[in-house]
RNA sequence: GCCUCAAUAGCUCAGUUGGAUAGAGCGUCCCCCUCCUAAGGGGAAGGCCGCAGGUUCGAUUCCUGCUUGGGGCACCA
C-alpha cells in the first residue's frame, strides 16, 4: 500500500514537472509512513514540505497541487491536506481488510521476503573461550546473534553461522593444567592451588573423568611439581609466571602425548557441554571453527605472509612481528608474533579473517560483547590489510545484562568461581522467557534483566502476555466444537466488511506492518524492535477480544472475526518463532 | 589521558533515514466478568526529551562544546 500511494505520488510530481510548477531536473524520494493519530487517515506523506524550497511554492499550496494531479486510486477513499502541508490518505477498507486474507493464504511465510537476494552473510557469535560453562552474559550475545541470524534468513539472506572456538593458546593450557593439579589433589597429593588457575567445581568433575580415562598415568608427586617453580602473588609472587611455570611443569613431567590427551579431555568436555547448552536454547551453527586448524593448518603463517608482502609488516630487534594497525587508524600496531616465537591470538583472528573472505561471503558480521569494542579499529585495519572493503565487515557489540530478583541485584563474580551460568538461567525462568527478554532491548544497551518478571506469569511479563494472546486465540478454535461450529475461514474472508469496529481496524493496521517490521528488523540488527511489535500487537488483539465477542451466534460474522483471530494467531506464530519463542496452544 | 555507548514520565524502556498534540508497560488512583481463559480490558494523573549553542520552514532525532553515568584501552587473551 505505501508503494502504491508513493507511485501515485511520484505520478502527481511528473504531471506537475510537465505543467512547469516544479523543474524537471528535481529529484525526491517520496516517503509514506504509517500515520500515528487516525484522525491523520491510515498513511501520510511529507512530500510537500520537503519539495516547498525547490518548488520555490509554499508547502500548503504545493501540497494542494499535488492532490489535484494526484491520479485516482480504488484504494484511496480520501486525501487530505493538514497541518503544516502533510498529505493524509485513507485507505478503502478493501484495502484495510485485504490482509487477513494474504496471512491465511500464506501461513507461515507471511511477512518472509526476497530482499535479502540470497547474499551470503557469514555471523560470528558468542565464541566464547572453551574455559567453562557460558555465563548469563554469554547468552545474551547467543540469542542476540541467533535471532538476526533468523532475522536475515527471513528476509532472504543465507546465512552461515559460526563459533569460534579458542582450543589454542596460554588460556587453555591454563586450563588443562588446573585440571591435572585438581586430578593430582583427587589422587591424594596435597597442594597450593595457583591463583590464576580456573577454580570453578566443574574443573574438578572433569579431573574425575581424567582418572576414569588415565587412572594412575598422570600422577606426579606434589614436590615435583612445584619444584623450583617461582611463589604465587599471594606469597609475594607474580600470579603470571607461577602459573605459566606449572604449565611448563605439565608439559614436561607429562610428556606431549599425554598432555595432550589430558588438554583434549578437558578442551571437548566443555565444548560439548557449551553445544549442547546452545542447543536446548535453540541456538545452532552451521559450523564450529577451531582455531588451532588455522594455526595447523598453515593459515596463521599464511596470512601473514600476505600482510608482510603487503608491507604492513614490520620486524623489531628483538625479532618480533608487528601488524601496522596504525596506518588504517587504530591507536598502536598490534604484535603479532612475539620474540619466543609464539604467534599471537590477534595473528589467529588475522588468519580466520581471511579464511571468512577466502570463502567468498558478501558480509561479514562479528557479534561482540561490549568489552571487546577495542578490537574494532584493529579488526578494520586488517580487512583494510588484506586488501577487502569495509563494507564486507560489520560489527554488532552487545552489552551485559545485569541480573536482578525484584529489586536486589544479583552479584555475580566470574573470580571466585560462583558466577551464574546460562544453564542455571535458562533452568530458573525457562528458554522462552530468557530468549525474548534477552533481545528485548536494544542490543547495544545494557539490560536490567528482572528474574522475578521473567518468571511470573502475569500481563506484566511480556512473554506471557503474548503466549498469552497466542494460545487465547487457539482456545476459541478449540471452543467451536463445543458449539458444534465449524471454522469456515472462505464465509469469513467474504465477509471481512462486517469487522467495522476501530478495534478490528486498527488490528488489522497492525497485521499489515509485520512485513515491514521484519525487514528494519533484520537489515538494522534490531530484533527488539520485532519483540516490541509482537506485544503491541498482542495488546492490540487483547482490547479487540475483550472489547467484543468472537464466537457470535451470527454466523457471518462469527466466521468474519475467527479469520481475523487466526491472522493474529499466525502473526503471532510467525513473530515468535523468529525470535525462537514457543507459541503454545494452551497455558 | 584517549576511545566508545548512553542520558526521554517516579521505575524499565520505545521513538529507523529531521515532521503534526513525544509513546508503551510497571507503579499510583478510579473502573469493568450472569459473557469465548480476569493469565484479560478501560480510564486518570504523571515530561524544560541532561545542559548550552549551531544547521532550517521545522530538532528528542543531525553537528559542536559541556555535565553525569556504563564499558574499554597502557606487547593480556
Amino acid at each position: 500500500m505505501k508503494e502504491h500511494i508513493a507511485e501515485l505520488i511520484g505520478v502527481a510530481i511528473d504531471t506537475l514537472k510537465q505543467q512547469g510548477v516544479l523543474p524537471t531536473d528535481l529529484t525526491a524520494r517520496v516517503m509514506v509512513e504509517n500515520t500515528k493519530d487516525k484522525s491523520h487517515g491510515d498513511f501520510a506523506t511529507n512530500i510537500a514540505l520537503m519539495l516547498a524550497k525547490q518548488a520555490r511554492c509554499a508547502p500548503r499550496d504545493l501540497a494542494q497541487k499535488l492532490v489535484e494531479a494526484l491520479p485516482k486510486s480504488d484504494s484511496v477513499t480520501q486525501v487530505d491536506i493538514a497541518g503544516p502541508g502533510f498529505i493524509n490518505f485513507f485507505a478503502s477498507s478493501e484495502t484495510i481488510n485485504a490482509v487477513v486474507g494474504q496471512i491465511l493464504a500464506q501461513k507461515e511465510s507471511y511477512g518472509l521476503s526476497q530482499v535479502g537476494a540470497k547474499q551470503r552473510v557469514q555471523v560470528e557469535f558468542v565464541s566464547a573461550n572453551p574455559t567453562g560453562p557460558l555465563h548469563v552474559g554469554h547468552g545474551r550475545g547467543a540469542a542476540y546473534g541467533a535471532t538476526i541470524s533468523d532475522l536475515l534468513a527471513a528476509v532472504g539472506f543465507d546465512v552461515y553461522r559460526e563459533y569460534y572456538v579458542n582450543d589454542a593458546g596460554r588460556q587453555m593450557d591454563i586450563l588443562a593444567t588446573s585440571v591435572w593439579l585438581r586430578y593430582l589433589e583427587l589422587s591424594g597429593e596435597r597442594l597450593e592451588f595457583p591463583s590464576n588457575g580456573y577454580k570453578g567445581e566443574y574443573i574438578r568433575e572433569i579431573a574425575r573423568k581424567v582418572q576414569d580415562q588415565f587412572g594412575q598415568a598422570l600422577i606426579k608427586s606434589a614436590k615435583d611439581v612445584f619444584d623450583g617453580v617461582s611463589a604465587d602473588e599471594p606469597k609475594g609472587g607474580d600470579k603470571e609466571i607461577h602459573i605459566d611455570e606449572l604449565i611448563a611443569k605439565a608439559k614436561s613431567l607429562l610428556g606431549i602425548v599425554n598432555y595432550e590427551g589430558l588438554f583434549d579431555i578437558a578442551l571437548n568436555d566443555i565444548r560439548w557441554d557449551i553445544e549442547d547448552d546452545l542447543a536446548e536454547f535453540g541456538v545452532r551453527y552451521q559450523k564450529w571453527f577451531s582455531e588451532r586448524s588455522l594455526t595447523r593448518g598453515g593459515d596463521v603463517e599464511k596470512s601473514l605472509k600476505l600482510l608482510q608482502d603487503a608491507g604492513h609488516i614490520y620486524e623489531q630487534e628483538d625479532g618480533a612481528l608487528w601488524f601496522r594497525s596504525t596506518a588504517f587508524g587504530d591507536d598502536k600496531d598490534r604484535c603479532v608474533r612475539r620474540e619466543n616465537g609464539m604467534t599471537t591470538y590477534f595473528a589467529s583472528d588475522i588468519a580466520y579473517m581471511n579464511n571468512k573472505f577466502e570463502r567468498g561471503f558478501d558480509k561479514v558480521l562479528y557479534v561482540f560483547g561490549a568489552d571487546h569494542h577495542g578490537y574494532l579499529p584493529r579488526m578494520k585495519a586488517v580487512c583494510q590489510a588484506l586488501g577487502y572493503p569495509l563494507e564486507k565487515l560489520d560489527f554488532r557489540l552487545v552489552q551485559f545484562a545485569i541480573l536482578y530478583r525484584g529489586t536486589e541485584r544479583v552479584q555475580m563474580s566470574t573470580r571466585s568461581g560462583s558466577f551464574v551460568t546460562l544453564r542455571e538461567l535458562r533452568d530458573e525462568v525457562g528458554n522462552d522467557a530468557a530468549r525474548f527478554f534477552y533481545v528485548s532491548r536494544k542490543s547495544d544497551q545494557h539490560m536490567d534483566f528482572d528474574l522475578d518478571l521473567a518468571k511470573s506469569q502475569s500481563k506484566d511479563n511480556p512473554v506471557y502476555y503474548i503466549q498469552y494472546a497466542h494460545a487465547r486465540v487457539c482456545s476459541v478454535m478449540r471452543k467451536l466444537a463445543e458449539h458444534q461450529w465449524q471454522f469456515d475461514a472462505a464465509l469469513g474472508l467474504a465477509n471481512l466488511d462486517r469487522l467495522d469496529s476501530d478495534y478490528e481496524k486498527n488490528l488489522m493496521t497492525a497485521l499489515a506492518r509485520y512485513p515491514e517490521i521484519l525487514e528494519n528488523a533484520a537489515l538494522n540488527y534490531e530484533p527488539h524492535a520485532l519483540a516490541l511489535y509482537l506485544k503491541d500487537l498482542s495488546s492490540e488483539f487483547h482490547t479487540w477480544y475483550n472489547a467484543l465477542k468472537v464466537l457470535e451466534e451470527d454466523e457471518v460474522l462469527r466466521n468474519a472475526r475467527l479469520t481475523l483471530s487466526d491472522a493474529v494467531r499466525q502473526v503471532l506464530a510467525n513473530g515468535l518463532g523468529l525470535l525462537g519463542v514457543q507459541a503454545p496452544e494452551e497455558m
